[in-house]
DNA sequence: TAGTTATCCCACTAAATTAGTCTGATTTAA
DNA sequence: TTAAATCAGACTAATTTAGTGGGATAACTA
């Protein structure tokens, strides 16, 4: 009963970038710090992580005291690169994917709905960088704990 | 590969529901036909199109020579109202959705991002009602067949 | 009243996706 | 050499999606 849900895949590995792009950029953070910090399973996010290195937006150093960093800066990762590394592209219906089409698609009255629904999500998710994230600890529940633990 | 897609389901119960606001508001159109005219399994129609039915978006005529049609003018009658009586509300992600709530909710960084997408998505959706997809054939691909046909 | 055509209702299956685990090899610091 | 980590890939279990089948009920027509 929830309609276009992001799957879990995509929200932690999102909150594992995150996470990666609030500490010390040398600092090599271990997948079990990352995954406790987060409440993320451990082994389900090294896979994730893997998707993420494979796509060049983490790096890694392994052996002993290894772990995972950023391999660019935060201003330069966008949510769009995250969720593309993980899921592939957005299509927001079947047509709009360009390897499937539609025998409707001539005379369907819809698919303007859809590119524009789809031109939308897109943007916000291009423009948003993990580097915007940074100061806004959560935009709608600015309450008494997260104030008192900023000071 | 797809990210956030609608389902099939939806697809499938918006053609039906814009077929019907194309016809004589007073004609009853049965599944066979719609699925025929839409190219949907006429079976899976059916129970699409009941639940429109328990929604109250349209209105049957049981026995020989029944169908269905339009409870209320396509005007009235959006995509968001099709979208949710088929498959529920828009969640974007899980944090969104107000019978669940996350661990990590009151110091992530990122819900301000959901509630940005989803609340663009739910504006395209209630907008857009049956009525004013009456004119565009496909914004997109307005080529020589469309033209011609128009004419 | 019988026959036909349609909605209505609910159980069922088959395929695909999602979420996650298990095993084990490889690399490197101490 | 041992411990702590990444890396690789097969595997499973649960859920969701897409679709089917069978049969009861209702209304129109001859
Ligand atoms: S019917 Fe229209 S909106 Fe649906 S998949 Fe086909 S072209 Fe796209
Ligand atoms: S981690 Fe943040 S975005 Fe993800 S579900 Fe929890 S609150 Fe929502």
């Amino acid at each position: 009963m929830s309609l276009m849900q992001i799957p879990r895949r995509v929200d932690y590995g999102l909150r594992a970038i995150i996470y990666l792009s609030t500490q010390d950029p040398e600092k090599c953070c271990s997948i079990t710090e990352i995954a406790k910090q987060q409440n993320v399973p451990k082994k389900f996010l090294e896979k994730i992580i893997q998707d993420l290195m494979r796509r060049g937006l983490i790096r890694s150093k392994r052996g002993s005291c290894g772990g995972y960093s950023l391999a660019r800066s935060a201003n330069e990762i966008s949510f769009y690169d995250v969720i593309e590394a993980l899921e592939g592209s957005i299509t927001v219906n079947a047509c709009m994917d360009e390897e499937f089409s539609c025998d409707q698609l001539p005379r369907c009255t819809m698919v303007g709905v859809w590119s524009e629904i789809q031109r939308k999500v897109t943007e916000v998710f291009t423009r948003t960088t993990l580097a915007d994230l940074r100061r806004t600890p959560c935009r709608d529940i600015v309450s008494a704990s997260s104030l008192s633990s900023a000071a």
